[in-house]
DNA sequence: GAGGTGACGTCGT
DNA sequence: GACGACGCCACCT
């Protein structure tokens, strides 16, 4: 079990509507820094496994990682159609949709 | 083996 | 409060 793995699990736990950071998962998985979200879920990209990325956001609610979805908008897009409100690439209320995992998970 | 890179986060100015 | 510098750690030259 490669420790992106359970990045894909976390992500696919994310329930509909709601939203998390890479630094909650990678403090729920102690993978002791936040950069190996973001590169687990680039590779899931590359390796062709769909789960909900567009519901994992920087600390600050920003879709940093709408430059990786084919499209300008297609993550905003995502999150608007699961009643997310986004604006300028920065989730609105984003603390009101946040999901930290280790508060739902075990 | 060394150096650079990255979907981030924190601390110091 | 905005901006820059540094730390983080797996992966790729």
């Amino acid at each position: 079990m490669n420790y992106y793995d359970r990045v894909f699990e976390v992500v696919e736990q994310i329930p509909f509507g709601k939203v998390t950071t890479y630094g909650a998962i990678a403090d729920f998985l102690a993978l002791g820094s936040a950069r190996m979200v973001g590169w687990a879920l680039n590779q899931s990209h590359l390796m062709g496994i769909d789960i909900p990325a567009h519901r994992v956001v920087n600390r600050k609610g920003e879709l940093t990682g709408r430059n990786h979805f084919p499209g300008d908008q297609t993550m905003a897009k995502r999150l608007r159609s699961e009643g997310i409100e986004v604006t300028d690439d920065t989730v609105v209320n984003f603390e009101g949709h946040l999901w930290i995992p280790a508060e739902h998970l075990l």
